[in-house]
Order: structure tokens, then sequence, then C-alpha cells
DNA sequence: TTTATTAGATACCGATCGGTATCTTTGTGG
DNA sequence: CCACAAAGATACCGATCGGTATCTAATAAA
């Protein structure tokens, strides 16, 4: 009790959980003293304000999302059955969900859309990032015979992260799996469409 | 200036718009006030309390979107022009939105998850509309023989509303048309292969 | 063991939140 | 033209917001 990298730890896991549930604006100091049972004083001390603590929190998230995404490709041999890890990764967010409140990529994309750029540039570039390695599978796949050549890599990328990311809003509002069941199968067959 | 359905009417307006763009939580009576002129007085009188306003605010948002939505439809003769007409509607979300903050259905899908579940239940009721009228279009398309037989309708429709919204989210990250652009592109394709 | 530093607790600040009680103004039917 | 009801303005309420100044307690160096 008195590490203070343990303490900045739990805060961040914490209020990250909290504003990936009910949202940036809508969790308070208080709700975070409430979750942690540290006092203002304590989080004030690690975070200069609200917003370097949410931006934080954000790319606290995001590590987490990546590190759980990243260790479900690496484990997949060839690109096509990488790219059905991506699919499944983001299908677990409405199943059983690694992040509690679904994707923070989505969250963040709309509730700061005007309000608070700085969460939404954050969020804008694991976007890219996240085509990015989309684009990398796509890449090392046509160099080992495993996907056909002359496609249009960055389609593929944006046409799967669409596609998973309205269906976990769908999700949300039928609080069922039906829909991104649905999204998941087709877009299985978009792959296979481009499998060598 | 003293009658009071143009009064409620401007209300739903304003207040409808602020929602949109800054979420239904982020926006205090007093923003509403200072939009439309008037004073919290006028608009308790016409709202019993801030909940109240914000289910009509949304209801007031799904009118004007479905008015548009079934505008554009009705223009188009054959069951694939209709939904090439869906689908460029929402992309007008992004280029140049009919309602200012884009989606509302969207919005509330994410904003309104956990927290205020008589919004989500709203908004989840208008997704099934949605889904619903894309079904239907289908459905008089296999009747005059412009739709092939056969298909999952419902597969569809979740199939063009999760890549539209998803894009949707996209663009507000990256502040452009190109992943919009693109599913647009995907989801004709997919349009046309069941075209009879 | 003493001392300096830092983590964290406490108590408070002004601003703003949603909401209400009350007053004034406006339009309308007799 | 007057009376009455409804529309809207004003002034206020307690609660909570983000933030800070200050105090106490714990740790690490000497």
């Amino acid at each position: 009790m008195r590490n203070p990298t343990e303490t900045k730890e739990s805060i961040l896991e914490h209020a990250g959980s909290l504003f990936n549930i009910q949202g940036y604006k809508a969790t308070s100091i208080s709700h975070i003293t409430d979750a942690t049972g540290l006092t203002k004083g304590a989080i004030y001390r690690h975070f200069k304000n609200k917003e370097k603590l949410e931006e934080q929190s954000l790319e606290y998230l995001m590590g987490v999302m990546f590190e759980k995404l990243r260790a479900g490709i690496k484990q997949q041999q060839n690109a096509v059955k990488k790219l059905k890890a991506i699919i499944h990764f983001f299908e677990s967010y409405v199943t059983k969900s690694p992040i509690k409140g679904g994707c923070p990529l989505l969250n963040v994309a709309i509730e700061a859309d005007d309000h608070s750029p700085h969460l939404r540039k954050k969020a804008h570039h694991i976007l890219e990032v996240l085509k990015e390695s989309i684009v990398t599978i796509l890449s090392n796949g046509q160099k080992f015979n495993q996907i056909k050549p002359n496609i249009d890599k960055g389609y593929y990328a944006t046409v799967i992260i669409a596609g998973l990311e309205g269906a976990i809003m769908m999700s949300k509002l039928s609080k069922t799996n039906h829909d991104i069941r649905i999204v998941i199968s087709h877009l299985e067959k978009t792959i296979e469409q481009i499998e060598a």
C-alpha cells in the first residue's frame, strides 16, 4: 500500500474501466475515488488534471487491447488465420469482453468527436495502427502466396474494421451477439475470396 | 413569439442538435437556454425533466432522419436502386450532414449503453425499424424479380447497417470521407451480387 | 535515529448541474 | 374591456463538478 507506481496503475485500471463503461465526461473524479478507495489528493498527485487522466487511461485501455490482439495474431501461422483471429478478437467485445464497455476506439470516436480533441487524435492514431497491422498481414500473406496479389489492402482493412465496429454498436443496442455473428460470417467470406 | 407549439418545436430542434453533437449527458439545460434564447422556466413548462427532453429530442432526430431516408428511397423504382439510396443517405452523415453530429442511432448506442436505458430502448427500436425496411425492400425486389430468391434478407440488412455505421465512426476519427467511400463501394458490390 | 522528501488525506473553493417556487407577461373567450 | 388561464422569466435551492492549499504519515537517505 504506499507504492506509488502500483497506485498509479490502480488508478488507470479503475478509471479506464469507468471511462469505457460510463463515458469520459460522465465519469467524475469522485467516481474514481470511490472505485479505487483513494482520495482526490492521491489522484491529483499522479495526474495534473482530469484531461491528462483521460488521455493516459485511454492509452492504458489501448495497451491492454493491443496486447491481447497481438497475442491472438501471433498464434496463427498464415495470413487468413491471422485475419480471422482479429475478427474473433473483436467479437469478444460483445461475448466476453476483455475490457468492459466495448471497444475503446468506438467509444472515444463517438464521445470525443468535437469536444476533447486530444482524445480524438489519440484514437485516430490507434485506428491507423490497427489498419496498418491488417495491411501488414495482407502484405506478408502475399509474400508467402497465401493472399492474392493486386488487391487493395487498405480497402480490406477498412471494410473489416468498419463492419466489426458497426456490429459492436448494433450488439450494444440489441444486447445479443446476433449481429456480430452475421458480420463475422460475412467478413470471413470476404477474406476467403482473396485467399490465394 | 408566444406560440407554445412553435416554442416546443424550437426547443426540440436546438436540443436535438446539441445532444447529437455534444452528447446527452454533456449538454446541460443552460446550453439549451443559450441556444434557444429561452429560460429554464420555458423549457420545464414543456418538458417534465431532462430525461423526457432527451427522449423527445431523440424522437425528433429520428423523425427527421426517417423522413429524409424515406424520401430518398421512394424516388427509386427498383430494389437495388432503393438500397443504394439508403447507402448514400448514410454517406451524407459524413459529407454534408442532414443532422449535425452524425448518426443519432450510433451516438445513442454508444453513450446510452448502460446509463439511460430509456434512450437505449428507443434507439434499439429504431434500429429494428431500419433493418425491417431493408428486408422489405429485398422482399419486394424478390417479388418483382429484381433480387435473387433464397437469400437471407436479415443477413444483408445487418451487413449493410454495420458497415455504414462503422464507416461513420471511422470518418469521425479521420475527419475525411475516405473510409465511408470504401465501405460504400464494398456494399454496392455486395448488393450487386444478389441482383437477379 | 534523525531528517528530508514524497505519497496520500482532509477540507475547502467557485462554478455549474438539474430542478422548482414564484412572479410577470401574454393571448384569448366572455 | 376585463378576467382568467397559460406561457415564459426570475431567483433561488441543494448537490456535485473539477481543482487546490494544506496537513499528516510513510519511506528512504544520512
